[in-house]
DNA sequence: GTTAGCACTCGACCATTGAGAGTGCTAACC
DNA sequence: GGTTAGCACTCTCAATGGTCGAGTGCTAAC
């Protein structure tokens, strides 16, 4: 009773990760446990499938495959996932055609920022067919850039906010008694002077010494403790806005048919605090990040796998783009397209504030 | 065999309607089929199970209740609903300690009308334990409020556009040579000269005429198209956007634990063009409406309720606010919610538009 | 080290069964 | 006349058991 050799940690001989590999791919298509012999009869491996037995149960051993029970085929772990993701590297690209249809389509809203996110996260949703997210390019420190102040009603003057790195905030203030429009120019006019180009503890620090006589300084003084609510909110959620697309594919899925499971992807994609969280944790490196089933902090992640990727200017502003979808997902795919889109972002990030 | 007396289309006798009324909320709060032994039971009938059985038999003949098959209890049809939701009509209001409740909480965000949207849906969401929603107000025809015109990159210079009723839209245009901000502020101040108080197609017969000979003359002449194409883009929306809460109540009903049913919610709340024309169609009563199950016209909605509303100001600017939830629904409740919250809109966008 | 052969395991599927819930009908009752 | 008790009937649900087949692990031969 020869005891096959016992699998080391470490890297996989050639055939254990080929047929690692044709397991998962077999796997991914399918959605079905899958057994040794339709592995041989679909991949042309040059074994029979007691061989195939073999090393399975030698990648089972090694904690990369796992069995739902004992007659069913194999099934992928996390860890198998990881195994081949490493394996894959960062060989594959995106298609040629597909990055052209792709650029092709940014083309087409090159000038209406507000769009690039829901574009790409439409994008990485259609390529992949999972879910697609995309947080926009917030800057580290807001600053302003230009305030107006419009009357709005009898007694309330709206406050347009526009910040440095492009985002407009807008709030209301009421006044005691009414100004024209002519008097509401002067006070965001002054505004303006005082206010521009400072960071959100700067204007804290003005809002603390103003003058209170005339009704046009009262509105001054809302005004800027308006402005610094504004900036001081906008500053502390670290991603401003998720947009998402394409959750329909994850329903879609054979492991999303009840459900419950689908709940966690929801709070995940409504769960600011992790993306921005996630934005920290990757910013630094630039490049793609897989996180795979349990691999994902949040215990309600366990069952979704996220391929993300940072983009914009580390120190200026920064977001996220990223793919969600089940643990068995199109990896190569999915690395190669938040690859590229991510780089698309890039450039449009760079464009726009060079 | 005396022929117990067919239903008349009509009004239901009193018994009849109370026991409609019986199996309808117990229906809707246990979620099972209801026989008549514990409708006795548990609502203190003065008649035998028997005669319930009879008049059972009667609602079903009429097509307000129905059997999910022959050993089962009875359950409510679209037209029981709809009976059942008539009879009770005008009546229902909400209990004042909830109103004080959501009156508190409109009193946090007052002055931040962006918020109001996501606090409505949150807050209808929260009370009827199913999805809430909201779309902002959006006016019959925009008119131009403001506009700003700021240097984004090298040769890029972003718009923010103020409309009358509130919204802020924002594109970028490119220029061909670099402008410094105060040659910008000069075409802005100018083409607000032009543009104030334009309408949508005013703003597009001014963009036909236009000179291009100096640089700042092509800057405005491009900035008229883009907030032409902008205004356009506005109005031809019938909902600007659509703000929803507590999808995660639906599915925790046990009627959407399959994902398919799910999808059917998901693609209602991003149909903006069907919320649009809802509005459309209940913007001139001001009342609160309710379409159940097969009552809604899209397929896609035939599983779930809408309890919807308008507010806003007629031919001036409008918006709708609404409960998605499954057709096993506590109307009474869900419709004085809403009620309640279409008023409190009403107040508030009265407030600013005075 | 590889492969063929084989016993074994376990879920999927199906038919059967009994219990229970709820009905519709009939006949008696008020 | 409407109302009620009684009862046979229908149908779902859950449990049971048996068969089938996919896929395994092990062993012995190559």
């Amino acid at each position: 009773m020869a005891r096959r050799k016992q699998r080391a940690a470490g890297p996989l001989d050639l055939r254990s990760a080929a047929i690692l590999r044709a397991v998962i791919e077999e796997y991914v298509s399918t959605a079905m446990p899958v057994g040794s012999q339709t592995l041989v009869d679909r991949h042309r491996l040059s074994v029979s499938s007691a061989t195939v037995r073999n090393v399975m149960a030698d990648l089972e051993r090694g904690g990369l495959l796992a069995h739902p029970h004992t007659s069913a085929g194999r099934v992928p772990t996390d860890a198998g996932y990881r195994s081949y993701v490493e394996s894959i590297g960062e060989a594959v690209t995106l298609a040629p055609v597909q990055q052209l249809m792709i650029r092709h389509q940014f083309g087409q809203v090159e000038y209406a920022s507000e769009q690039w996110f829901r574009l790409a996260a439409a994008t990485l949703a259609g390529l992949t067919r999972a879910a697609g997210w995309a947080t926009p390019a917030k800057p580290v420190r807001s600053r302003v850039k230009r305030i107006d102040l419009l009357a709005a009603g009898e007694l309330i003057v709206s406050i347009v906010l526009v910040l440095a790195e492009g985002p407009v905030k807008q709030a209301l203030v009421g006044v005691d008694e009414p100004l024209d429009q002519e008097r509401l120019d002067a006070v965001a006019q002054a505004l303006n002077a005082r206010l521009e180009g400072k960071t959100t503890p700067e204007v804290g620090r003005i809002a603390e010494g103003d003058r209170r006589d005339r009704p046009a300084d009262r509105l001054a003084a809302a005004a800027v403790e308006r402005i610094h609510g504004l900036m001081r909110d906008y500053d502390a959620a670290l991603v401003e806005d998720v947009f998402s697309e394409g959750l329909l594919n994850v329903m879609e899925q054979p492991e999303f048919d009840r459900s419950e499971k689908l709940r966690s992807v929801f709070r995940a994609l409504q769960d600011r605090d992790y993306l921005g969280q996630l934005l920290g944790e990757i910013a630094g490196s630039g490049a793609v990040h897989v996180y795979i089933g349990s691999e994902n902090p949040p215990l309600e992640l366990r069952e979704v796998s996220l391929v993300v990727a940072p983009y914009g200017r580390p120190g200026r502003a920064m977001g996220v783009i990223g793919v969600l979808g089940p643990r068995r997902m199109a990896y190569p795919h999915a690395i190669s397209t938040v690859r590229f889109v991510s780089g698309l972002m890039n450039e449009l990030v760079d464009h726009l504030y060079a």
